[in-house]
RNA sequence: CGAGGUGUGGCUCAGCUUGGUAGAGCGCUACGUUCGGGACGUAGAAGCCGCAGGUUCGAAUCCUGUCACCUCGACCA
């Protein structure tokens, strides 16, 4: 399909500025506003449809694996986030904290959750006395508030939305396993519903989550080459349990920690979303999230019969799509850019001359193609085409993977590579997180994304040391 | 948190150097004509010039502070 030609003039160009282009987007398609409070901002209905869809794609399957949804508290008190060392290290300095209640100085100083790890722990403690108990397959959704220093709409905030499931498990091998089985869950849904393809791995030492035994994690790329670290999912093994002094009666008649794990994805899928399929015109959704999947836009709507049919018409899609019908008095071109601007995937156009022939005009957000199909088997044919908008939305998000993905047999190599292409390193390491350092020293923030589960051979030494190495990495920047 | 930049109707910006009646384009409202890629005419509404102090007879304009946003670093999801 033809290069699509620029159509919209007040959105910043990608290849100008990448960083404008997002902003634009975000604020021209009306998913998010600013609010008074820097990082904080407004997810206007557009941009939380968005959300909600992908919440829809994460909670069913969620429940086919037995999770139950809760609603834990907002406020931490400090006593009960400190009983972790490593947990409180790694927060405590990003924390906003309550001091004053009712007009009074609070004895005890009550931190804004900044993740629920330690909530959960002291509930479970109540809860968990023998393996008949186990597992528990808790999640909430939620906001949490982490006091950042840079923000940026959907990317980083103060306060952002997420899901986190927190589970207690009988032996570690069955927490282990549903660490992996949850990072499946993520995978499913970025690549089915988002139609991201993420480099799937594991956390180095250095990036794990604080308190965690393993991290996994999904960091898809987005369009300019830059990694998104885009859902974790954490192993904590008993750690937890027994600084809370959690334990059940096992079947040994003994008493054991429980094995646990917490898995969270967040708002920042939205911008994901915006970073990889986004093109100069605004906004492209995948189908299978996006609020509106067809508009349909009337033609000479004034003239006898047009609306009628265009209103029969969503009728009957509405049935088993989810359509808008823009009756409105703006022009069809105002309507036309208006729609890709927002990313609808498909767009129906209807006047006098396409009743007369019993059909209608179909046009593709993904890559403007557009075409005639007969109305009586519109149905189908919308339903096929989604689905292959879908496809081709991956394939080409798979692509640009691809073409930005470089491999570096050695030290000199790597360099150069961080310096002039931007993307993803595929690389050989030797464990030592000195390395990790010094790359990320000398690239200027390229750092390790993470061990892939399928790794490739490249050379038998470590790309910053050269001793011999132990896994291969994929390094890059991130946001 | 460091360096730089920007805040004036809903949006993009002019005005500030040299203090003296608040401006333009787009958008918005009403009516009419239009309608296959951001239509046009006529009439109209809309701004304590980011916020708080200060200087002055008088501040969008000068001074101080503060907040937000953008870019580049450092840090983190």
């Amino acid at each position: 399909m033809a290069q699509q030609k620029k159509m919209v003039e007040d959105i910043t160009s990608m290849e100008v500025d990448f960083a404008k282009w997002y902003t634009d987007v975000v604020k021209k398609a009306e998913l998010a506003d600013y609010s008074s409070v820097k990082g904080c901002i407004v997810y206007e209905p557009y941009g939380y449809a968005i959300w909600e869809n992908i919440q829809r794609e994460m909670d069913t399957r969620f429940k086919k694996l037995g999770v139950q949804n809760v609603s834990m508290p907002m406020l931490i008190p400090e006593s009960l986030l400190q009983k972790e060392k490593d947990h409180i290290d790694g927060f405590a300095p990003e924390c906003a904290i309550v001091t004053q209640g009712g007009g009074e100085e609070l004895t005890e100083k009550l931190y804004i959750r900044p993740t629920s790890e330690v909530l959960f722990c002291e509930h479970y403690q109540k809860k968990i006395h023998s393996y008949r108990d186990l597992p528990k397959l808790y999640n909430q959704w939620c906001s949490v508030v982490r006091w950042e220093k840079t923000t940026r709409p959907f990317l980083r905030g103060m306060e952002f939305l997420w899901q986190e499931g927190h589970t207690m498990h009988e032996t570690a091998e069955e927490a282990e396993e549903f660490t992996l089985k949850m990072l499946k869950v993520y995978e499913e849904v970025y690549r089915d519903a988002l139609a991201i393809p993420p480099v799937v791995g594991r956390k180095t030492e250095k990036e794990k989550f604080a308190g965690a035994e393993a991290t996994y994690t999904l960091e898809p790329m987005m369009h300019n080459g830059v990694a998104l670290q885009g859902g974790t999912t954490h192993y904590f093994g008993d750690g937890f349990s027994k600084a809370f002094g959690i334990t059940f009666t096992g079947r040994d008649n003994q008493l054991h920690a429980p094995f646990q794990t917490s898995w969270g994805m967040s708002t920042r899928l939205v911008g994901a979303v915006i970073m990889v399929h986004g093109d100069d015109n605004g906004l492209v959704l995948p189908p299978r999230i996006a609020p509106v999947q067809v508009v349909i836009v009337p033609i000479a709507q004034h003239k006898p019969g047009v609306l009628e049919k265009a209103r029969e018409l969503c009728d009957r899609l509405s049935e088993n799509f989810r359509v808008k019908l823009d009756d409105s008095d703006n022009s069809p071109g105002w309507k036309f850019a208006q729609y890709e601007m927002q990313g609808v995937p498909l767009r129906i156009e209807i006047g006098p001359r396409d009743i007369e022939q019993g059909q209608c005009m179909l046009a593709r957000r993904d890559n403007g193609g557009k075409w005639p199909a007969e109305l009586d088997t519109l149905g189908d044919t919308v339903s096929s085409v989604l689905d292959v908008i879908h496809d081709s939305m991956l394939h080409k998000a798979q692509e640009n993977f691809n073409s930005k993905t470089f491999t570096a047999h050695d030290h000199e190599e790597f360099l150069d590579i961080a310096k002039n292409k931007p993307g993803f390193i595929k690389a050989m390491w030797c464990g030592d997180s000195a390395c990790e350092d010094k790359l990320k020293e000398e690239t200027g923030g390229v750092k390790s994304r993470c061990i892939p589960f399928e790794e490739e051979h490249i050379s038998d030494v470590c790309a910053c040391c050269g001793k011999p190495a132990k896994h291969m990495l994929y390094w890059g920047r991130q946001y």
